[in-house]
DNA sequence: GGTACAGCCTTACACCGTAAGGACCCCGAC
DNA sequence: GTCGGGGTCCTTACGGTGTAAGGCTGTACC
């Protein structure tokens, strides 16, 4: 067995999953191919269907291994702090992988990963004492939060805190003169202020939504 | 000038992005291409280069026209009610318009009835006397929570509530026996019972936001 | 009357996902 | 030892995609 020929049986459903993802980290999901992902791993495009059924059992394949990264809720902290840990978590594996959010509205067949996160997570708030209906409830809230939070941040034309201040101002200079006064004055008197970072705005919605939950919890007993 | 000349004259932009929602709408939004679109039109697929600069910018034209859809925040009747009634104006509007959700990670560059949306967003919370800072704060989690609902209403593998019990069935009758309890405990008993529809969770996790928000606008003054 | 241009067209290219089937090699059965 | 089966990879091919390049025609204005 030579050395190339290890490499080539060590190819599997796993290694094609990990090469895609690097591939849609590094050009974007949307120029993602069979082609190249082989090419990435030095094999014909073709090849690849020995370990993924067809583009999309790989793109969800893509999704389940993004939510097998994200921290499961801790035991014995409590509810809340499970819960706003397991969001951090979250939202730093999706922003890491950018690419998942876009992917997310067009599957709909959850992994295992997938599957285990949730149940995780509905266990957790079982066992800090809320009924199913209230568990229903918060789990819905808390993931469109994270997920929507992750979508808009993902749509702002730009990516790190530094270039927030030229796309910004680029884009106020376009404007005709007196237009949209409210959204050029947060933008000016806010946004583009010094050490502004969307990013911070995550921890005060999330903590919106537990708060909330936390009161709900707290009248329901 | 006769008939046809005439239909043909009435091609503009307008036509072009209200054809394309249509057939996003009937079709889904992956099999719209130029061709098809031109087809439907009764025009080859390059003459419709000559209304839209390319595919992208119909996909923004597209996102910017469902944005259009919704409702601005009304005014004189405090901030409260009129970003509620907003919120639930935008995801009537993005559920209708399924398939544009899905596109808003990959635009970043707001059309005009984005932009004065926005506007008309910041201008009532500051008129409700929210400082810059907590406007900021608060449109970051309406939207985030909003956009996050419809995309997860999406992801979800049924449409109506009537889907959802066979669908569910079927899904907790591949599940290993003993494999994920809470999941299969809040699937039958809660959203297999009759009546339950995902739909119903928005407002509770709206009201959430809200009433967080509220709070917050109350610490500040 | 000439000319510019808007609107639509045809042709062509490079790319996409994947169906069909063939070549090779390892492994277990005889 | 050899024979067959199956796993892995390959080549080829088809019908789709977005769009660059350029041609044709009719209308609008100097």
């Amino acid at each position: 067995m030579s050395p190339s020929d290890a490499a080539r049986a060590a190819l599997n459903r796993e290694l094609v999953l990990r090469a895609a993802m690097t591939l849609a980290g590094e050009s974007g999901i949307e120029s993602l191919s069979m082609r190249k992902l082989g090419q990435s791993l030095g094999v014909e495009a073709m090849s690849l269907y020995h370990h993924v059924a067809n583009k999309d059992d790989l793109l969800d394949g893509m999704v389940d291994a993004v939510f097998a990264e994200v921290d499961l809720p801790a035991a014995g902290v409590g509810w809340k702090t499970a819960m706003r840990r397991r969001a951090l978590s979250m939202r730093e594996v999706l922003s890491r992988h950018g690419w998942a959010i876009g992917l997310m509205d067009s599957r709909t067949t959850p992994g295992q990963a997938t599957l285990r996160h949730h149940d995780a997570v509905i266990g957790c708030l079982r066992a800090g004492g809320f009924s199913v209906g209230l568990t229903a409830h918060a789990f819905s809230a808390m993931d469109s939060y994270v997920y929507g939070f992750v979508l808009q941040e993902r749509a702002l034309p730009f990516g790190t805190a530094e270039q927030t201040a030229e796309v910004a101002q680029a884009m106020l200079a376009q404007f005709p003169a007196g237009a949209y006064p409210h959204l050029v004055e947060l933008a000016t008197a806010h946004v583009l202020q010094p050490g502004y970072d969307y990013g911070d705005e995550f921890e005060f919605g999330l903590d919106l939504v537990l708060d909330g939950l936390e009161r709900a919890a707290a009248r329901e007993s």
